[in-house]
DNA sequence: ATGAAAGCGCTAACAA
DNA sequence: TTGTTAGCGCTTTCAT
């Protein structure tokens, strides 16, 4: 930010006024063809920017968009900040990307920092930290402010927005149901506690699976681990004391683990448990064997979550014209289920 | 951007001049302590906040740095992006990430877009679009602007400034040679050409370690794909008609796709072919068996960088005061490769 | 201790 | 067709 050149000094060096400089570099009608040409060649030599601050000052619109982001490492999360990169670029926004690593302050902060002229609307998913203490007055502040923010993933009643989510609960059902259809009858559930929102109602679906059809849930088949660290030994104690013939698997990471110690002990997939991953990313694909997964669109998530904040920001929708879009989920076939024949 | 109240409005309220509610803000010793209470409690009551805008308008500095990104899908780039998000947040800076998609008129286009005030440097890495075309004007003209950047992972002798960089045909070298210790004596080398820099590197540090003890590198033990579709076929093919006992993998798909094959083929990992990865993301751990992996320090990679580039915008050091940081990287032992007692 | 005025880079209403 | 002026929100001399 230095050698750059203003209109200022443009018109100073062409002795033309101020704002003679800015109506030619804007082709306005007028301005004569001639000092036109003088100025947008001289303009065009020093290679003249507008400064883009003091446009969105003067404007009240910064053409960019905040995006918040619980944890860039998730792939799920990575492919939705692609989804709504897509749609942003298209629409000439910029957009700047926040992590918030799941942690509350964190997210106030940033938040707070961004809503000041800096962004037009943002684009967030609540971290884990903020949906278990379960405040929520940031978000309402910056909307009581004016400023649109459309959520998706995790979302939360108390935050009057426009959210973008994935139906969990009926995706952990239809992934439980085909698991059952499939022939399993011991179903196993297993989960790093990683993905909050998911985490439950993905285990909300499961249960309503098992109970609509009369198994009663087994306490012991269900693991909820808060890290990764001795989820290998779990798995082996489960499989040590109980029957299991299927595997729900809420994250990748699980799902990975899973494979690994069904392969040690020598059990195989799918023919004696057949495994389901409640998360479709690079993972899944590259176990042995590849994993049968509950696709969510993450970057259909993105897209619907942008296009619909550009709409707020540029009023083509009304600011309390309030909705919630459902992201439908998608059951990849790979090799860790049998074949099924019967669709349903 | 709305209902936000700005000085001019608290001076109205309070009958006192803009200047005086702005000193006041800022704690100046020229207001009474009287004043200065009623202005700042007024500002609190009234939720103010200075807007960015202005301040950067006025300061010439915006306190955000531009990140280009090209590829966030891309584990080891999403890791360096943490790295600086750390650094960045520690020292109040805030980052607007950018990804190319590996596009250069992405490239080009975002960071002239950004180089108009908005941002006060850039911490980036060059597309592989632009690395083939040559052309690194766009990156020239910021610098001569006194725009500062810092280009981590892949770079270019054609660009001045300041670079941080992993050793990619030293540690392609040490990679080789540890599966040359460890009894191998017919290395494949497989790759997809997704990462040029390192592809090259590595690969040439491959070669290296052969030739430098006398094995002379065989064409037909060198795979390099441009994507991963054929990969698997190729693979087998490549196994149908050499003999291989070990495996240099570039990036972490193909390492996982190789170990599916061998598994597929009842080829024992490490007994019969040892595997090292020279990516080390999240796949080379959940494989079976998992993978030796080189670890690039992303992390630290992103975190030199946004110090590096900051000490630049604060002018801490020089902006003619140009330096190459090189990372060194480690080989994580899995279970890929024999136990070796032999340290070198 | 307080305020008036200029300026950061730009646009736009109005005047000439 | 061109220029003057005010203003976006804020800081900072320089009066008062």
């Amino acid at each position: 930010m230095s050698k750059r050149i203003t209109i200022k000094q443009i018109a100073l060096a062409l002795q033309v006024s101020i704002s003679t400089v800015s109506k030619a570099l804007n082709d306005s009608y007028e301005i004569s063809d001639d000092t036109k040409k003088r100025i947008q060649d001289y303009a065009k030599l020093h290679k003249y920017k507008p400064n883009t601050l003091a446009l969105s000052l003067q404007n009240k619109k910064t053409k960019t968009i905040g995006i918040i982001l619980p944890n860039i490492l998730n792939y799920y999360f990575a492919r939705v900040l692609r989804g709504i990169e897509k749609v942003t670029t298209e629409k000439g926004y910029n957009i700047i990307t926040c992590i918030t690593n799941e942690s509350f302050k964190k997210e106030v902060d940033t938040m707070e920092m961004l809503s000041n002229g800096t962004i037009d609307g943002f684009i967030a998913c609540i971290s884990e930290e903020t949906l278990r203490i379960g405040n929520f007055e940031h978000f309402n502040m910056i909307l009581e402010e004016g400023t649109p923010i459309v959520l998706y993933d995790r979302v939360h009643a108390d935050i009057n927005c426009d959210k973008v989510v994935t139906d969990n609960v009926k995706s952990g059902y239809k992934a439980t149901r085909f698991l059952m259809k499939s022939g399993c009858e011991n179903i196993a559930l297993i989960s790093t506690d990683e993905e909050i929102n998911i985490g439950q109602f993905s285990v909300n679906g499961y249960l309503k699976a098992l109970t609509k059809h009369d198994i009663t849930p087994n306490e012991n088949l269900i693991l909820r681990l808060d890290d990764e660290t001795h989820l290998k030994e779990r798995i082996n104690e489960m499989l040590d004391n109980n029957k299991v013939d299927g595997m729900f698997v809420i994250d990748e990471v699980s799902g990975a683990v899973a494979t690994q110690v069904l392969n040690a002990r020598g059990i195989k997939v799918p023919e004696d448990i057949s495994i389901v991953s409640f998360t479709n990313g690079i993972l899944s694909r590259y176990t042995i064997p590849p994993l049968t997964a509950v696709n969510r669109f993450a970057h259909t998530t993105g897209e619907i979550a942008a296009t619909r904040l550009i709409d707020k920001i540029e009023e083509k929708i009304e600011f309390d014209d309030i909705t919630t879009e459902i992201v439908k989920t998608k059951l990849v076939e790979r090799e860790s289920t049998k074949k099924l024949f019967i669709k349903f």
